[in-house]
Order: structure tokens, then sequence, then C-alpha cells
DNA sequence: TCTGGGGTCCTAGGACCC
DNA sequence: TCTGGGGTCCTAGGACCC
């Protein structure tokens, strides 16, 4: 169907997505503290990907190094993450929602934005939720917005399996009052320097002088923040699949790497992995990306564009081992990289980026 | 407490060209 | 002899999201 404005965006968000998987397969884990991360494994270094509402209760979140949440929740249930059973799910949840007959933009394994022109979004809302339940077994909350912005917000006050409505009308009252790093796109970094102006609040942020922001941020971002902290944004809905510009590996090994053989080794380790990933598109490399994070937890990132796009293992592998070069001997390394960025299908011409930030 | 993995986009500075 | 201004490409780094 391609891209369309609507009246109402949707935006459903699965409810503890990779625990909910979990649970039904065992449903004997329902209500339980359950952390979801890694290879399941609390030892290992490796963070959480999702906790249960149990585990949440005594501060475990996503992001939390799994060794952290241990010890907060040393009786709870640690699990591996399940790639193939959580796409398999997502996949379902995506074709039920496809099935209620709205146009359905995928967000990533557990979110989707909906289109939707009707005079009651509640209403498609609940049958939304209810054939997904029903299909699935999984449940899920709904924003609706009069745009993606108010959309995706809006979600968080419907959780769990609620329905929340955030519109221009209620903005002001609804998110005037909250810090800045709730707003979608405004991180721990950014609140800082909108702090340093004076800017603590979504109000504050929604009446500051476009010109500060500007010059803080640049003339792209700067506007985009003063348009967050409005909500305004785009009411676009676009279901054209997605299309990757590139593909990435990367491992923190358990114990760093000492040897040059070693972190030679790893890297056709990686690259290998890549190119297996990107001759599953049939699409040649035009770029590679190495990145290197030395102990205790500095991180470089090196590229290079290649002298023409190539589907040769062999170019990648020279390439990266290339730019290995520039890894200093002698330093421990915690995690190694491999990215590869791919020609894109039809158009040949990888710089042409439609900047999805300045869409939504 | 000790910090994953896979992505995207933006900014800025230097090189180079006209 | 000293000095423009604009445009594009490349690379590094930063920030954010799920």
């Amino acid at each position: 169907m391609g891209p369309r404005a609507f009246r109402w965006v949707l935006h459903v968000d699965l409810d503890q997505f990779l625990v909910a998987v979990e649970v039904l397969r065992r449903p004997e884990l329902a209500g339980k503290q359950i952390v979801v991360g890694g290879r399941g494994d609390p030892t290992e270094r490796a963070v959480v990907s999702t906790a249960s509402y149990e585990a949440r209760e005594h501060g475990v979140g996503s992001g939390m190094p799994l060794r952290v949440a241990a010890r907060k929740v040393p009786d709870a249930i640690f699990l591996p993450v399940d790639h193939e059973a959580s796409l398999r799910a997502s996949e379902h949840v995506m074709d039920t929602l496809r099935g209620l007959g709205t146009v359905v933009e995928v967000l990533g394994w557990d979110e989707a934005f909906l289109g939707c022109d009707a005079d009651d979004p509640e209403a498609v809302a609940r049958r939304a939720q209810q054939a997904v339940l029903d299909a699935t077994g999984l449940h899920c909350s709904v924003g609706i917005g009069d745009n993606k912005i108010r959309a995706k917000i809006a979600t968080g006050f419907g959780k769990p399996a609620g329905v929340f409505r955030l519109t221009e009308a209620t903005w002001p009252d609804v998110m005037g009052p909250r810090p800045t790093i709730d707003l979608w796109g405004v991180g721990p970094k950014v609140s800082k320097r909108l702090a340093a102006h004076g800017i603590r609040t979504v109000a504050e942020l929604a009446a500051a002088d476009a010109d500060v922001l500007v010059a803080e941020f640049g003339p792209r971002m700067g506007a985009w923040y003063g348009d967050l902290g409005n909500g305004r944004g785009s009411a676009v809905v676009d279901d054209t699949p997605w299309v990757a510009r590139g593909h990435s590996r990367e491992t923190t090994y358990q114990r760093n790497l000492t040897t040059p053989d070693q972190v030679e080794a790893a890297l056709r380790d990686l690259v290998t992995q890549v190119h297996a990933d990107t001759e599953a598109e049939d699409r040649p490399v035009f770029r590679v990306g190495l990145k290197v994070r030395y102990a205790p937890f500095l991180t470089q990132d090196r590229s290079r564009k290649l002298p023409a796009p190539t589907r040769s293992l062999g170019d990648l592998t020279a390439a990266v081992l290339a730019l290995a070069e520039g890894i200093e001997p002698g330093r421990e390394v915690r995690l190694l990289g491999v990215r590869a960025e791919m020609v894109m299908p039809d158009d040949g011409d990888p710089t042409e980026r439609t900047p999805v930030r300045g869409r939504i």
C-alpha cells in the first residue's frame, strides 16, 4: 500500500514480550520472577533483554548487567533469548494485525504502528488486542495518537494490556510536567544538554526559544527537539517492507583477547558471519567497519569505503584485516565487531537516505 | 554494579574541486 | 601575495532505540 497519513495512529506494543514467549511454552512460569537475556547465564558478560513485571518490582530492567540482576533477584529464573521462537511469535502477531485490514508498520519484534481513520479508535485498539490474544496468547498495550509521537508515548500509559489516547489537546496536561527524558528520542545526554539551558520539563521544551535549540543541536535536530516538546510529528504510516542498510556482528568476549592471533581468528569468524548475512540478501557491500572495545571499556570505530562494491568474502576479510592494523598491540580487547553496509536495491545510490527521524 | 547486540541517523571536520 | 565561498565525499564519533 505504501505510505499514507491517517487520522489516527495506533501504536501496538507487546507486554514483556520475551518473557511472554517463554511463558507460552511453560505456563508454570506465569507470575514468577523471570529474567531473559544473553545465554541465560547470570555469571556471564551479558545484559537483561526483558524482565517480568515480578522481577521489575525489585529494580531489574532492560540493559542491566545479568550479574547485577542476579544480585537483586537471586531466586529469579534466568533464560536465554530464543531468537527463533521470538521471531516466529513476532511474525504471527504482525500477520494477525495485518489481518485486521489496517496498514501495519513494523518497528521491531514487539512493536508496530497501525493507521486508522475510524471515528472510534479505541474500538479498533480493543479489536487488535483481542485478535492478537486469540491468535497468539500474547497481551499487548495500545497507544492512540493523532500522530506517531503521541501514539508511541501513549502506549506507556496503557501498560499493561490497556489502551490510552494522547492528542494535541491532552498533550500539555499529560506530558508538560514530565522530564524531557520521557520523550521518545531524548536520552540521558540530550536531557542533560537541555537542562544546561534550564529546560527540564516537556512544557519548558515546548516553550523553548528555537534559536537556543538550533545553536545547541544544529538546524535539523534543534528543530526536531522543539517539535518533540510539543508532541508534533508525522501521522504517516508506511507498510513498505523494511530493507536493512547494513548488517553487523559483534561479540563481547567472556575473557578479553590478549594476542594478535586471537584477534585475527575472531575477526575472520565475525566477517564470515556478516558475509553470510549480506549474501542472504544477494547484495554487494560498499563499506566495511571495525569496532574495537579495549579493556576496560574504551570503544573505537573505523570504517573504509571499498574501491568497488563486492560480494567476495576474501575482499571483505582483507578490508577488515587492513582496518585491524590500527588496533593497538598489547591492549586487551573486550569486544570486536564487524559491520558491512550494502548497496541499496534498485537505486544503487547508498548515500541517498530518507531521514526516518525527520519523517516520524 | 560494571556495563549486549543489532540497528539507524546526525554532526562535524578535513580533503578536494570549481 | 594572500585569500573567497560553495559543494561533495569520506571518516570518526555521538546519540538513540528496541
